[in-house]
RNA sequence: GGGCCGCUAGCUCAUCGGGUAGAGCAGGAGACUUUUAAUCUCAAGGUGCCGGGAUCGAGACCCGGGCGGCCCA
């Protein structure tokens, strides 16, 4: 079948809605129009056809007769799918529809398949996520949720654009995966016959721009992680990590919380919203708390990274939690936060003070040698974002590495390893400086109410079908 | 990786104490000059996810596998 190549529109549905939302039933406005998009429903009658027709912006009706459409027969025989375009006037109905009258039409393209259910919709999860095009077809919440995913990245990047951050893109595949502590996954280069790994994090390269002279530099991209997939997981995901010389953590945070703020004002218009039916604040400032003050509160007792190893891993082993013998007191302190806070804070919050033990990127804490100056935000009882001062001292950096590679001997498939071109990086001066990773698709889902994270990705990582 | 649940017509779903499957919508033919998930008439449509097993007989029961959802690790 030959379709057209081109076709002249001019109008969009939402549009016209709203142009003459005051014309009144059975009249004319004298407009004609050339409108484009997909037949939805259609229902005939003798001489007359009427169709619903969806495009990019909402829907219109199609007001179709024998004594005015040309190929009025075929009109009628369009099948629910099918793209058309369409020119004619703009009147409203009888019965009050605002419609085009058809006065000539083309098919745009054949719909060869169909879901039929003009009222389920498509509900197979399996067929929707394979089939993302004809979800979107079929359930407008699909085109919700995909939209206002693409409103919050537009959001956040322009927002990092007005605060003078400068766009730039780095390395997915890296000789050594880096910046974050996560299994990769690798590849291989022919020509190079070399191992490569996709990025789990873009830190160490924005850094090194931060010692280039880009005081202020930012990227959205596409990091992969090779774990289990769930509600709340895919092997890639979308993070924005910002980098700002001269800042210290607490900048960042003030940072943070303007932006998510902001970036749910410019595509809610409000900071009060709900989340899965349970009120949710975005506005700022965020309540900041230390992981021991926080942690100690939860088990009604003090504790910090200086309590007594033993004593943090036998309070670990009471909520079930089996105690690797790596782990020192500040990442059992880590997982202690995790099992008794994690889940109940809500409302955005900050957690500060992470033990260097867990933050091997970020600068010691000024007045404690064994914390960092990092934080963490949590909304809805998951982790949102993630920042630092950034340590900026290549020895310190060095030996953190190397507790790393203990880490990795000992078995701990997610431990970084010695990236020495980094370290070398620092020895040209990274100056005092801070960062801020926030995964986008987490914050998508957030922003618009959504449980799993598959709404938020157009195409999900699913298994290929086998037998 | 573990547990629970799902997989039946293109889509959404039924059926039954084991006896080779039904509906609505979609698609086909027809009726109908203001419909709104239009309506009405007629006809058509299924290796019941795949593979084994017990049974005279399985979509239903048992075992293995596949994919998905949720929960847990």
């Amino acid at each position: 079948m030959t379709t057209p190549y081109s076709f002249a529109h001019n109008a969009y549905t939402a549009a016209l809605q709203k142009s003459y939302e005051t014309l009144g039933d059975g009249e004319e406005s004298g407009a004609h129009v050339a409108v484009a998009g997909r037949v939805m429903l259609l229902r005939t009658q003798g001489k007359l056809a009427f169709a619903t027709m969806r495009d990019s912006t909402g829907e219109i009706q199609l007001f179709a007769l024998a004594q005015v459409t040309s190929d009025f027969e075929e009109f009628a025989k369009l099948h629910l799918g099918d793209w058309v375009g369409v020119t004619g006037e703009v009147v409203r109905t009888k019965r009050g529809e605002l419609s085009v009258k058809v006065a000539s039409w083309v098919r745009l393209a054949e719909a060869q398949h169909n879901f039929g259910d003009k009222w389920a919709g498509i509900s197979d999860f399996d067929l929707r996520y394979r089939h993302r095009e004809a979800d979107l077809w079929a359930n407008p919440d699909s085109r919700v949720a995909l939209s206002r995913r693409s409103q919050v990245v537009r959001s956040v990047r322009e927002r990092c654009w007005a605060a003078g951050f400068m766009e730039v893109e780095t390395p997915i595949l890296n000789a050594i995966a880096s910046g974050a502590s996560a299994r990769p996954f690798s590849t291989h280069h022919n020509a190079l016959d070399s191992e490569f790994f996709l990025r789990i994090a873009p830190e160490l390269w924005l850094k090194r721009l931060v010692v280039g002279g880009f005081e202020r530099v930012f990227e959205l991209g596409r990091v992969f992680r090779n774990e289990g997939v769930s509600p709340r997981h895919n092997p890639e995901f979308t993070m924005l990590e910002l980098y700002a010389a001269y800042w210290n953590y607490q900048d960042m945070m003030a940072f943070t919380e303007e932006l998510v703020a902001g970036v749910a004002l410019d595509v809610l218009g409000t900071t009060e919203s709900t989340y899965q039916g349970r009120a949710f604040s975005f506005r700022a400032p965020w309540p900041r708390h230390s992981m021991a003050e926080l942690t100690s509160a939860a088990l009604g007792e003090d504790v910090s990274v200086h309590t007594p190893r033993e004593s943090l891993a036998q309070k670990l082993r009471e909520h079930d939690v089996q105690v690797h013998e790596s782990w020192g007191p500040g990442r059992c302190l880590s997982e202690l936060f995790e099992v008794t806070c994690e889940e109940s804070l809500w409302d955005p919050t900050f957690v500060t003070e992470y033990p260097v033990e867990v933050s091997p990127l970020a600068r010691r804490h000024q007045s404690d040698p064994l914390l960092t100056e990092r934080f963490e935000s949590y909304a809805a009882g998951r982790e949102l974002s993630n920042g630092f001062s950034e340590l900026v001292d290549p020895l310190d950096q060095r030996g953190r590495f190397e507790e790393q590679a203990k880490l990795a001997a000992a078995g701990d498939e997610e431990a970084m390893r010695i990236d020495e071109d980094y370290i070398k990086a620092l020895e040209w001066g990274l100056p005092p400086t801070a960062g801020l990773g926030i995964g986008m698709d987490r914050l998508a889902m957030l922003i618009g109410d959504e449980s799993n994270i598959r709404e938020v990705i157009a195409f999900p990582t699913l298994k290929p079908l086998r037998d």
